[in-house]
DNA sequence: AATAAAAGTAAGTAATCACTCACTCAAATA
DNA sequence: TATTTGAGTGAGTGATTACTTACTTTTATT
């Protein structure tokens, strides 16, 4: 059913010619999902707001469910094969010296993309929440990606002394994320937050390189 | 308007005499709730799983959405207070050791808990997430009896120096709770675990322990 | 046993939902 | 210029929505 369509609309994504109509749907779309939900948004006001027929938007995404789709197929893209891709390599190059510049650089990179798509990622996280195919698509796509692009940072970081090598390098990327999707899920979703200051992103770099116990003290000398 | 329902709802909860058909209700609303989403269910959906008329649902509850906080409320009541409260001095008085045991227990405590009541935590995410003046109702609700209870905790961990002291107390709770959100919702949530293995859990307190950095070996020696 | 109050019901209600259809109009093509 | 094509429209469509109302049944009180 609905398990080709997502396939398919980030296969044709970059040979779509939007009109300008198009683009006020999409725009409309985007605002009204984020603010209300998916499912509380009718297809109605987004034509109100977007000044078009509502004829106008079943012209060109046939259902509810495909315009959603088209709505959040372009972020996903930019966002994963980005953040396996282009983003790692870019930060990897520029700043080899330190897996803590490393981790930092690449943390404010995907939090500044993710804060200037704040829409778009609210409208991503609670759609993800209640499609169980739609996860079953993503997860794989992400868990595959992902730490396979990771994995060979990781490793290095390892060999250089920098990272702990008493745990698996897929246990170290999964808390990472773990931590990262909290991260944002609590600020952007939950909190609304616009932007997030660099202080608090430096407090979030620190609790992933260092946790929360004191090492520097000697611990058994009481 | 949704503002005094939700106090009132807090409020009345033990006062509260259960008729068969009203918990019959109460169990299909979860399970359609966590299943579908709120705004997906309809009341005539649950009045037929739970095998009762339509309108003995709106006779009991008046409006839909009073059903949803009826449904929240004694899960978030047991969830925070008890959190901050019970649980804590529990913990606290149980094994006052070490930190780490302490996170250990306090953590796998929390963890049970949600897992027992997996669709009530669905539910009360999902709707966390649409509902602005929920949240707004929730935060400081939360912000304040959480770090409240746990200050002084963290304060005297801090004394006994297996805390680290270079980072202020409510900095270090708010990373806590961020890893743990992140934990609970990307497990139970989006993997839709029903159970979260012994390994996983000690995983994921050794990163709050201690993060990822190598400490153990000397760093400026190259 | 009589009465009152509460619990439960089934058939409504108006409003709203996603979606369709017959149509116009403008621009491209022939 | 004649014709085709695709964008855009708005008044529908039946289905479904949350909720109501008039009524019956069950339970509690005296």
């Amino acid at each position: 059913m609905t398990n080709n369509i997502f396939e398919k609309l980030l296969a044709q994504l970059n040979t779509k010619p939007k009109t300008a109509k198009q683009e006020q749907i999409v725009e409309a779309a985007i605002q009204l999902f984020a603010a209300k939900g998916y499912a509380n948004t009718s297809t109605a006001e987004i034509a109100r707001v977007a000044g078009v027929s509502e004829g106008t938007i079943f012209k060109h995404y046939g259902t509810k469910e495909r315009l959603l789709f088209s709505v959040i197929a372009p972020f996903i893209r930019e966002l994963f094969p980005q953040l396996a891709r282009e983003a790692v390599e870019e930060t990897f190059t520029e700043d080899t010296q330190s897996l803590e510049q490393f981790l930092r650089t690449l943390i404010k990179n995907r939090i500044q993309f993710i804060t200037e798509n704040r829409e778009l990622f609210q409208v991503f996280v609670k759609e993800l929440m209640y499609r169980e195919e739609f996860r079953k698509k993503l997860f794989p796509f992400a868990m595959e990606y992902v730490p396979e692009t990771f994995k060979h940072i990781v490793d290095r970081f390892k060999e250089s002394g920098e990272l702990r090598d008493d745990i698996p390098s897929e246990t170290i990327i999964l808390n990472v994320l773990t931590f990262l999707s909290g991260f944002l899920i609590t600020r952007i979703i939950l909190r609304g937050s616009d932007t997030i200051s660099e202080k608090e992103m430096e407090e979030a770099v620190q609790f992933i390189m260092e946790g929360i116990r004191n090492s520097h003290k000697p611990e058994a000398n009481e």
